[in-house]
DNA sequence: AATAAAATATACATTTTAGTATATTATTAC
DNA sequence: GTAATAATATACTAAAATGTATATTTTATT
């Protein structure tokens, strides 16, 4: 009878709710509270009372989870670029055509002000940081930037394939422009403190690749 | 006779050569030295033992020309951005034309992996460092961003007027997108470690920018 | 319900970094 | 040339940050 009830419980409560395990919750936890952290602050300037504050854990439980505060910063840099990349895949997928998709791709970027992570694109905030002080999380990004051109240069490939631009459309150069500009943007909108030149931005890009629509 | 000599020497090494006291030369010095290191490890990463090290000083020197690392960081960023400033406008005013202004700019930005400060783009390693941390900071990047614009505008209002532009180009619209995308590139570059889609990117905002040529 | 294993809390130790007081040396101006 | 002043060096203190050992509590399984 006991036995049956507390079954029941540890089944709803532990495996069918979520199936994850309480480590793995507080893991996740963790993470999705110390990314913003990082962001902001950066790799360097974030500590780990910063994060026990936020998360209100103390250090037998972070350190449980994590080796310590470089492992700590590694998994919240995965945390974030897999955050950002499932983020903009599915704002992507959502779009049939190619045009559709680059317009999508753009519009993700039209709020500098507030991103879905508080303190900017961690893709740039990151590569920032880490070109000169952290090779292996520089490689992760530049790992993350090339598959994204990969996947946006993809998609213009596709619409020139169906008819949707014409071929004098170069879409490496495009795509590298396109982000490369929006990104950009987004660095100084930041710090101008104002999202104003960044929709004639986007505007202008899409007027970019209008020129190239048969 | 002495009283002479010493003069002498005096006049000579001390303001016919540079105009500068010893004081001044070591404060520059100091600044000088530490530019890189802030420009590479960031403001937060940096630490007040590296600039030590390089100046091989110390901590009564350092302390002597500056209140704290505040201090220093506050005015090697003024070096930082003056020292740009001063780059760039001669960068651009050995051109005669606003096309080849705009040009010069451009090319300014040719080779991100071998900047002529070490570690990047200091206006905009500054500015993702600063954005959410350093408030002050901030202002002072956006001030710079925001008169690099202005003069970026005014050299293509002077090419309209001069017509060696259409009316149809939007100053402020190229301005902004020329500067966030050949900045977002430099990122990019840097962190993929290769500077080669800058080239073609730089090629494209020429032949935009030609398509408006008179 | 009981127990082993895992997760978390507490308090402490270590390391790193910033900052200061004082002594020494060099510079400047007479 | 010398005295006053400023610059620099040395040795120490203070604070902040990371990391650890151990105790306690919670979770997961029977």
């Amino acid at each position: 009878m006991y036995i049956l009830l507390n079954f029941l419980v540890y089944f709803c409560v532990v495996k069918f709710i979520n199936m994850l395990t309480k480590a793995e919750r507080t893991k996740q936890f963790i993470l999705e509270t110390a990314a913003p952290i990082f962001n902001q602050k950066g790799i360097s300037g974030a500590n780990i009372d910063d994060v026990l504050a936020a998360t209100k854990l103390t250090k037998g439980c972070l350190y449980g989870h994590f080796e310590g505060k470089e492992d700590l910063a590694l998994q919240v840099v995965d945390f974030m670029l897999s955050n950002n990349g499932e983020k903009m895949l599915s704002t992507i997928g959502k779009r049939k055509t190619a045009k559709a998709k680059v317009f999508a791709f753009l519009d993700f970027y039209k709020d500098p002000l507030n991103t879905y992570m508080k303190g900017g694109c961690p893709i740039f905030n990151v590569a920032v940081e880490s070109d000169d002080n952290f090779p292996a999380i520089r490689e992760k990004i530049a790992g993350v930037i090339r598959s994204g051109q990969e996947i946006f240069v993809g998609i213009l490939n596709q619409g020139i394939k169906d008819g949707e631009f014409s071929d004098k459309l170069d879409p490496a150069v495009y795509a590298f422009k396109a982000v490369a500009a929006v990104e950009g943007a987004v660095i100084m909108c930041r710090s101008m403190n104002t999202a104003k030149p960044m929709a004639s931005l986007i505007k202008s890009l899409k007027v970019d690749l209008e020129s190239y629509v048969i």
